[in-house]
DNA sequence: TCAATAGTGTCTTTCAGACAATATAAT
DNA sequence: ATTATATTGTCTGAAAGACACTATTGA
């Protein structure tokens, strides 16, 4: 150990200074499509290109607490709308060369949101818009943040299997046929809709029946369903698993 | 947003420095029971309490290396007994009075280590320490790292459910028994031998076989068990799941 | 010989998935 | 009437868990 990192070890500050950014990674369900909100970049490095909403973590927040105000800065949303988006921690990128002007590890954060109104551009970007996850790779995303939106996605397929989230994908209450297109959204697969009913039926916790129905069928036809609000389990158990995907496994 | 705010989300050095850690929550079986490495601190905050082995990131380092780093440090180990260490990033923790000296950012690890030698003291620690996890209720531990080890002990013994992590607890060869161990230890329950050996054999890529026996049978008698080395597969399909826990699920 | 362990066989229950059937409501 | 959807029923095969059994080896 040479004196620099002898001296580092005591006083951080003998090191040269390192950035914390919360970035998120925002889901929600619009038209049936999955869409991933993203910003434009005003300002260099990237300037023009698509990339997460996030900034500085600041003195006083916790990582967490800075997802979420960055969150409610490009959404413009706040009070009881923000307080139904789950907000969790991904996953930390520090690489030391992702952004070119310093060290800056980006703790990066996983939200589920109910169908949002449109996005409005914070301070530091030109435009902030829901993507469609589908439209994704034709764009180029700023920093490591394809990487980051991967792994969120990825996160996301794996949540729905053993948590009870999706429901955080709809309103307050619901149908299992709602429920069913989340599903099916966020994996990309159509499910059997009548094994899907029972099965979640059968996942103790998983949704509460709230004794009432919808108000009309389907636009197509069919009876009214029975609506569902979010139960109080917080794992599933037995989990819905995901149709097999041998390929992924090696 | 005020003019500091302002100031700050295009140059983070108007906010006061942030510091980030790499700790590391490094597992391991010795004389069946999972062990902890943990160091008691020389140094104030905290002088004379047990802690997670981690120290800052250095310019040039990512995170994952970073704990590679300490971990190598605490342990005396290099080369390959180093290589054929688990290590994966497990969560950022970066509440604002988390240390009391600055804004510290931890970016936790968690490391799975077949048994390795006694642990040796860096710089930073009067003591390093492989300290039985059955232990730790009794200790009082530096900082947030009660929660942080709380928090890797579940991701390990979810990682065992649906990874071959398990092998990396053991020598580069070992017996389905050996393996069966590190479950019950990881897990805190005895499992079925017959059915657990089924199950393993069954489950694709999980372990390959080397050919060749154990040159003894048990220590109170038993006939030579086969050997194995650690498949190619990355997720177990289907998983190992857990002895039901209702409770948990709530 | 006795006790412990490795490995296999069998049975029951649970669960996932395929498929069918019935009922309801929008057009 | 036709069509789409909700909901329930039935069957098959995979897999988990309980239990029993045989073979092998150390003490």
């Amino acid at each position: 150990m040479n004196e620099q990192d002898f001296l580092a070890s005591y006083d951080p500050r003998a090191y040269p200074a390192v950035a914390v950014t919360a970035d998120v990674v925002a889901l929600t369900i619009r038209d049936n499509a999955l869409h991933l909100l993203l910003i434009r970049r005003a300002e260099p490095p990237y300037a023009g290109h698509w990339a997460l909403p996030g900034g500085f973590v600041r003195p006083d927040e916790d990582l967490t607490t800075a997802a979420r105000r960055e969150l409610a800065e490009e959404t413009g949303l706040g009070g009881d709308r923000l307080r139904r988006v789950h907000v969790e921690q991904l996953a930390s990128y520090g690489a030391p060369e992702r952004d070119p002007r310093m060290r800056i590890v980006s703790v990066a954060h996983l939200a589920f949101a109910p169908d949002l109104p449109d996005a409005t551009a914070g301070t530091d970007a030109d435009e902030a818009d829901w993507v469609p996850v589908a439209e994704l790779p034709g764009r180029e995303l700023a920093f490591d943040h394809r990487r980051i939106v991967d792994d969120g996605l990825e996160r996301a397929r794996s949540k729905l299997e053993y948590t009870p989230l999706a429901t955080r994908f709809l309103a307050p209450e619901f149908t299992i046929g709602e429920l069913r297109a989340v599903y099916e959204t966020v994996w990309g697969h159509p499910l059997h809709a009548g094994n899907f009913h029972r099965k979640v039926l059968s996942v103790p916790g998983f949704v509460e029946s709230t004794g009432a129905n919808t108000e009309r069928g389907g636009s197509r036809g069919g009876p009214r369903a029975r609506l569902y609000r979010a139960g109080d389990a917080r794992l599933l158990h037995p989990a819905l698993l995901r149709p097999a995907r041998e390929e992924t496994v090696r």
